[in-house]
DNA sequence: CGCTGCATTTCGCAT
DNA sequence: ATGCGAAGTGCAGCG
């Protein structure tokens, strides 16, 4: 990886045009030939960059851009997309290159497949008497997160989300549309479930029949094993 | 900002718990305090991170942690959401700051705006003697795209998408579905106009009587006006 | 290999 | 502030 800290503006041309005006910026050259361009604030997000793979050419500047403060110029092409992207700069303040090596990789655990397994262990978190039937059943449209039994014997299909929004209740209902055809299933109660349900997401749902379950994920965890702390 | 090239171990304890065995990586400070874990691969997402606003300690391990061979703590806290990231470096192999000012920010153009703009500018791509009524029509539930009349006077809404999904399908039916009650515009027929269109969205789309419309942007962008090239 | 759904999404705009 | 839609989204899993 190469760090280099340069005054410069940058030109990019692809799916959109985007102007970077002259300033000092960190440029992150990586070994795949990606390259980063981030300012000393805002998210993880770069101000600028090239997705791999790519190439990146250094050439001198022409006698007129070496005339408006041009010393270097960078051209970095992506062959599938043509997508382009330069960088003039004027003035090198820090170069380093460094050896990483690969790196092993994120260790994930969480999220949605988490929260899955947990309602699915804590079934009558649904109400008294509910069965789970399986997880991510599947439909013609796609995989239902969970399908289960009320006290009854009713199907119930759950819907899954950290955030419940409109989207994810139009999803259920798509799934609830086809699964109330099959007469094995029918009648099927949908039940929309996320950590938070959006208020517009809840009057959707609910005005189609649909129950709205806030789950509480660290209670669920809690009572799945207190073993599993980080620290 | 202050670039780090250490060996080192992160552990992340937030929505989700992570973990980052041990390897050489930058480790990049930001003038807000936020700190982004970049390796020598991947896209311009860093392996973890934590958004501002957010405060760094740096405190000196405990004898166990010295054993293990770790001989400087970074613990990242962001007051709000409670999350926690802890970098246990074992050895530094670069350290530098700079002074990077704030940024003057980018400059976008492009997107689904500029298609916007140029579809209302071409209306009649739409279908001969369509005229424009206008961009962004509000409703109770969000903007129309465009609203336009075809050759016989009727409304015609229209949902721009880049790229036209299934999703897209559900927001422009919500919008039909509401100005289909409004006598001053009834009958509103759909179309769903996008650079590229899903065939699971055509489907849903032309079942439900909207009509879909595959845009060319470089074409539609050439016959506005050939000048605006960046280079 | 293409499609689908998730993300510690982030970002920007409008209410 | 808050909610909502878009992103040069990236990424992983699965058919």
């Amino acid at each position: 990886m190469r760090l280099v800290i340069a005054k410069c503006s940058v030109d990019y041309a692809g799916r959109l045009s985007a102007h970077l005006p002259l300033a000092t910026r960190l440029l992150m050259l990586k070994a795949d030939g990606s390259l980063l361009v981030h300012s000393d604030g805002g998210s993880y997000k770069p101000l600028n960059w090239m997705s791999p793979p790519c190439t990146i050419a250094m050439s001198e500047p022409s006698d007129e851009q070496r005339e408006f403060g041009i010393t270097e110029l960078w051209t970095v092409t992506q062959g599938k997309t043509a997508d382009l992207l330069i960088v003039s700069i004027h003035e090198v303040l820090h170069d380093s290159a460094h050896e990483l090596g690969v790196d092993p990789g994120l260790q994930k655990d969480g999220v949605e497949a988490h929260l899955q397994k947990l309602l699915a262990e804590q079934i009558e978190l649904l109400g008294e008497g509910h069965r789970l039937v399986r997880r991510e059943y599947m439909t013609a449209i796609g995989p239902v997160d969970i399908l289960a039994t009320d006290a009854a014997g009713r199907s119930v299909a759950v819907e899954l989300k950290r955030r419940g929004d409109i989207d994810g209740v139009e999803q259920l209902t798509r799934y609830l549309e086809l699964m109330n055809r099959d007469p094995r299933l029918a009648p099927v109660q949908g039940v929309f479930a996320a950590q938070e349900i959006k208020p517009q997401a809840r009057t959707l749902a609910e005005d189609r029949g649909i129950r709205c379950l806030v789950l509480d994920y660290d209670a669920m965890r809690g009572i799945d094993n207190a073993d599993e702390r980080l620290f």
